[in-house]
DNA sequence: TTGTAAGCGTTATCAG
DNA sequence: CTGATAACGCTTACAA
């Protein structure tokens, strides 16, 4: 059927003239002068006769390969898909294109596939993951620039890219304050990176609204519906119960409701609710809807590309602001 | 830091033999014998020397690059991550590597992105989807081989492997008998293909079953919360209410728990419900847990990669069954 | 069983 | 402004 590849001899002969001016004419090389008739009848022939560059083969000649790896649990998480839009977005513009690997969330990074990935010879090294966790990566991984993405380097190596949790949970905070609330709970996730950050947040805004913390209105669980169905019915029971919960997880959100709605309370007139994720699914769709912060994923992809290609170092421990997604529950 | 990058060359000058003897044993061809202690020692300067192959001249040189492309709007939905999963995992074991490239899911496809993959040389294109439509492909795509998966060619040129929507129906409805039911509405969404496959499932269970269609049972409309809520909620009012709802998906069902609940009716006592799709977040975190019917991404990842690699008439139009997921719901 | 040499389809370096 | 010619790192007949 395919009559044989066409080359890019094929399409020098074609016109008759070399194989260099093709090259020069096809990428386009503004260091070097070409006669626009050239040019033109260059293109003209590539179409008529359905030219294709060959990308392994530039790749070897030019020892570029416009590829960047990606390492990722994301893929089969239902969380920040958002991750791998961002950084295709910004890899295509910049005529990249992303290689990725999707591992088990567990496993810290599989040692066969970064061998791979090297193989193919990526020219730099994302390794994102779902939730903010530490992870640590190979050895090998250091013969390229590498960036991590929503996960930090529990071995200090690389720089990475996380979201600016104390400042969703101020933010978050700050929203019930404003609503007139100053009995605020905070249900928060036990996982060590998200839940200080989003715990200091609170505690600042509070601070700066000159609410005393009581520690009886901060507890902490799973990330999941269970815990904050727990958490909440718990804290629902205490005297001065809180007139808002700010919860650490959409998920637990989703708990913290079926436990107001077991207490007879009406989100949000008796208890306003914050989540945290903006986990679309959960978020939208809860009735009345949940107003939660959104996580920076596709800003945080876009930057860790940006970041592969440019100055490393300008992204080190960079931080990233997720904002507040105002729905009916607060 | 990196010296130079290491070559075949050198490991074979290093060891005084000639390239082609550092490639046989390397590409362990089994066409070529090659004695046991030039092997071993060509192991040993490939790792002592830290040589890795540059997948690019491979290609060059062998012309078959070992790529796959995968199209998908599934990245940047909730959804289906596991048809990443699977495909990986089927590629990843016949040493095949996935370019996933992801598009907005209303782009049925962009020709840029597809242009890219085949310069790159992807010897098989995977076209998935997050929800079971149709889509209709660039001509280039048919320059190598397609498989569609969770969607249907609107122009008949590929084949694709589908779930078994008609069989999920009958799953779900055939669990609702085997429970007492007799009354068991269909709470179904509106999109064409999984639709009408779950339709004809959930009659053909009843007519097994000996049970009466009652139009007035069968409802659809849009496959989100809100509109599983409104259907709920109407077709229990009526006369001769449901003890039973199939609902057409998770979200459905999390609208219809909601409009139960509201109606005072116990889940699932007054009246069980099952849901459609598996989406782990909601299914599991319902309370009660939503039993349900789980989609066979993996698998249907997995055999695309298989479809590509060998008889791609045998995946023609293929269908793959999903399962119950027993819950607390039903 | 191992070596030689000719590609694979580009880019890059120089002359012209 | 254009054209030879040598890489790029590997696979693969074909010889030895």
């Amino acid at each position: 059927m395919v009559s044989r590849r066409v080359s890019m001899d094929d399409i020098a002969r074609h016109l008759g003239v070399s194989r260099s001016t093709v090259s020069f004419v096809i990428n386009d090389r503004s260091d070097i002068r070409i006669a626009e008739e050239t040019k033109r009848r260059v293109w003209e022939a590539v179409s008529e006769l359905g030219y294709r560059p060959h990308a392994a083969a530039r790749s070897l000649a030019s020892s570029r390969t416009n590829l960047l790896g990606l390492v990722t649990d994301i893929a089969s998480s239902p969380f920040g898909g958002g991750i791998i839009t961002g950084a295709q977005r910004a890899a295509w513009e910049r005529g990249q294109v992303l290689l990725i690997v999707s591992v088990d969330s567990d496993a810290s990074a599989d040692t066969a596939m970064l061998e791979m990935l090297l193989e193919r010879r990526v020219e730099g090294l994302i390794y994102a993951t779902a939730g903010h966790i530490g992870v640590s990566l190979p050895d090998a991984a250091s013969e390229v620039p590498v960036v991590l993405v929503h996960c930090e380097d529990v071995d200090g190596r690389y720089p990475s890219i996380v979201p600016d949790e104390e400042h969703g949970g101020y933010t978050a905070t700050r929203h019930l304050i404003g609503q007139g609330h100053r009995r605020i709970a905070l249900i928060n996730l036990d996982a060590h990176f998200p839940a200080d950050g989003r715990r200091s947040g609170y505690e600042r805004a509070l601070r700066e609204a000159g609410i005393d913390i009581d520690p009886a209105l901060v507890v902490s669980g799973s990330a999941d519906a269970g815990a904050g169905y727990a958490l909440t019915q718990r804290i629902l029971r205490a005297d001065d119960p809180p007139t808002a919960l700010f919860c650490g997880t959409d998920r637990m959100a989703m708990g913290a409701y079926d436990a107001a709605r077991e207490a007879g309370l009406r989100i949000p007139e008796d208890v306003a609710v914050v989540g945290y994720d903006d986990q679309e699914i959960v978020a939208a769709y809860l009735r009345p809807a949940l107003t939660t912060i959104a996580l920076p994923f596709e800003e945080m992809g876009a930057a860790a590309v940006e970041a592969l290609n440019g100055d490393m170092d300008a992204f080190a421990g960079s931080t990233m602001r997720g904002w507040l997604v105002e729905r009916a529950s607060a």
